[in-house]
DNA sequence: ACATGACTGGAACAGTGTTCCAATCTCCTG
DNA sequence: CAGGAGATTGGAACACTGTTCCAGTCATGT
């Protein structure tokens, strides 16, 4: 177990390698999520990374749930707080939720990490956040965790489903092929048994997940704007 | 690998011990992931209970993924093939997420696999009743796949999030303990910098879940109500 | 009867997170 | 400035996974 309190590495005098810190092993996990995929991230890969052995790694991280935590919080926690512009209540609502999405575009594996573990830290500033614009939009104090919590879910849903599409991509390297094989499973049925689903098989293919997203974004808002009063 | 094809395993003379087939085997991982936690799945633990080895089960099931998938298809599909009903269009909408709720919350492991691999062959028919009901509720052509797509994401982000409070229940066995200690990092932050958050926490510690998902529910589809025309 | 192929059980393998510990390195103190 | 105490390191070892392998067994059709 790490042991918190007065760590002394603020200093590597000449051209020694840069000792070893919490930061550090974040950094080179989240390189290798990045840049490797989520199963790349091992104890072992992590420590050849670090030229290092495992133990030495243990000593500034508990174990991989809160090394992923860390991940998650690092580059989530950023992108939250700078979020909420907007003049209008519902644009910084908007806005929060994009810079999740973004951030999700940008590191699939955020969303597994927060599928897998949704009460992170950075996810209570997003409450706040959102639950102030909800609060700006007019939402009544008696609907307001409720407001919050459906939109939270919401992105967790979003979050889930991009990742495991993000991890089919990663497999095969080839998105259209994926899409392809997705769409063939969606219209396996028997087209008289799944209208709408073949109706809707072409769109499944070809739209844009972030049109997607605002529009299913655009439907809690409208849904909320509903409840002044 | 399994082998697909003629398998003769249809009757157990006189009180032998009944044949391996793959509904033994997954009825057996379901009766682990419900009694014991997600946890207790493994091959040796689905050996034992079944009396055999591994080897035996790889003959009738391809790899644990494979596995999870067919024992979520088991108790998702009967379930969304019975759900549905409802006068109002609307009604028909939310008996189905109902239908879905209810089997998250009977088998928490099932929210854990949907939020991992979200595409399984029950969702089809689930976004296919959907889509029903919103276009019965007037939503135009263009916003069906948008809406239907909302909806799947929001139930999506509820199984992540309600797995994720059954597994830690699990580990402590004392719900109230875990949701003490989730609103006790929920209010870590200064009120002054959080006060939704502050104020909105007893709502966190006392909510009715399924409450909150009706709600949610409702916004989203007020929100695709107000597309008609 | 017996050969073929479906099926079984369990040993062996590769890879994981985690623990343990002897060695080192740093810094404070006598 | 010597040297000890504690912080930190690296890598071997451990316990446990999912998975593969394979020598057997069983059932059945000829």
């Amino acid at each position: 177990m790490s042991r918190m309190g007065m760590s002394s590495n603020d200093h590597q005098p000449k051209q020694q390698k840069p000792s070893l810190s919490r930061e550090r092993v974040v950094a080179a996990a989240i390189a290798i999520l990045d840049g490797e995929g989520e199963n790349a991230l091992t104890f072992r890969a992590l420590a050849k990374s670090l030229s290092t052995g495992s133990g030495a790694i243990y000593w500034h991280v508990a174990d991989k749930r809160t090394l992923l935590a860390a991940a998650t919080e690092h580059v989530l926690s950023e992108a939250i707080a700078q979020s909420g512009r907007g003049t209008h209540p519902a644009d910084a609502v908007r806005d929060v939720a994009l810079g999740v999405f973004d951030v999700i575009e940008a590191h699939p594996w955020v969303g597994t990490e927060l599928a897998r573990e949704p009460w992170q830290p950075a996810m209570t500033t997003l409450f706040e956040k959102i639950s102030a614009g909800f609060d700006a939009m007019g939402v009544p104090r008696s609907a307001l965790f409720y407001c919050g919590s459906a939109l939270v879910q919401y992105l967790l849903g979003f979050a889930a489903q991009a990742a495991a599409a993000a991890r089919h991509d990663f497999q095969s390297q080839d998105r259209t092929e994926v899409l392809t094989t997705l769409v063939a499973r969606w219209t396996q049925g028997e087209p008289a048994d799944y209208p709408y689903v073949h109706l809707l098989a072409d769109e499944l293919r070809s739209h844009d997940e972030r049109e997607a997203f605002l529009a299913g974004l655009d439907l809690i808002l409208a849904g909320a704007r509903n409840l002044q009063g």
